[in-house]
DNA sequence: AAATAACTCAACCGCAGATGC
DNA sequence: CGCATCTGCGGTTGAGTTATT
């Protein structure tokens, strides 16, 4: 029997949530909390499946969630992180409070990529066009007899990825580790490139960095940020999204019964995963 | 004003890892 | 240990919006 679906597909709706749809799981979710996804659509009354409303709670519904562009800041943040992480965007979303991956990687395809190329640079390897060209050109130029060496020394390069891989997939080996060992001299190299790009950034916060976090962009989420629309540069617009479920402002739905408790509760849970 | 192109972003899909039985 | 299921992630799509001709 192979893998059945993550749900039935059959009578369930898809495409635009509605806000009777977001009404829905945004009041059954902040009343019961999130247990278990498959179970949400069912209890909650929509004809969604569960992965529908995962995202939907994730990417847009989430109190916490900050609304509005990227600053450039911020771009300039994803810029160096990719160069870090590469396209593994939630972990880039992490450094990113209220931020989704969904958003972030969005933003990425639709804009900084953009800015990058038009700075001169490759997006993918973070890597000057001109040098990559000059690269593709050697290879092209290099003599019948070279390209078996060439190849042998990949060889050797891929061996020495794979061994670095399998250190780093070591789960003895902690996190911090892992990190130290992936900002290699190549990454220094991006870096500085950035430096040049972005202006005045302190390359050496970067790569001293051993707790995986950023000065300017603390993970630490505090509660009140969450909480305080004065707070943060988005507030008007979080207002605005709370108003299409007929909330007034932040406060207005934090009165909601029972919510403090259960928006700590969730808060926790978000933090603990 | 209409047609078309370009852009944005919410939502979907499929895969892989984690978990439980 | 193997299998089924669930969750989360990254890639992709396409509808809606905006800009351009």
């Amino acid at each position: 029997m192979g893998r059945q679906p993550c749900c039935d597909k059959v009578g369930l709706k898809r495409g635009p949530w509605t806000i009777d749809e977001d009404h829905k799981l945004m009041n059954f979710i902040l009343n019961n909390g999130i247990q278990c996804w498959r179970m949400v659509p069912k209890l909650a009354g929509l004809l969604r499946c569960g992965k529908s409303c995962r995202l939907r709670w994730i990417n847009y519904l989430r109190p916490d969630l900050k609304r509005g562009a990227l600053s450039e800041s911020e771009e300039n943040q994803i810029i160096q992180l990719h160069a870090r992480l590469g396209n593994r965007w939630s972990k880039i979303a992490s450094h990113f409070p209220g931020r989704t991956d969904n958003e972030i990687k969005n933003h990425w395809n639709t804009r900084i990529k953009k800015r990058i190329k038009f700075n001169g640079l490759d997006p993918l390897t973070h890597l000057p066009v001109e040098q990559e060209e000059k690269i593709e050109d050697k290879i092209e130029t290099i003599p019948e007899s070279n390209l078996q060496k060439e190849e042998e020394n990949e060889t050797l390069d891929v061996t020495a990825t794979v061994n670095n891989k399998a250190k780093r997939d070591d789960p003895e080996m902690d996190e911090k580790e892992k990190e130290v060992n992936t900002n290699s001299d190549e990454t220094n190299e991006l870096l500085k490139n950035y430096e040049m790009l972005c202006g005045s950034l302190d390359v050496d916060l970067w790569i001293d960095q051993e707790d995986n976090t950023f000065n300017t962009c603390s993970p630490s989420f505090s509660r009140e940020d969450s909480l305080n629309p004065s707070i943060g540069e988005s507030s008007t617009a979080k207002e605005d999204s709370l108003q299409q479920w007929g909330f007034d402002s932040v406060y207005s739905m934090l009165s909601w019964d029972g919510f403090n408790a259960l928006e700590q509760e969730l808060f926790l849970m978000e933090n603990s995963q």
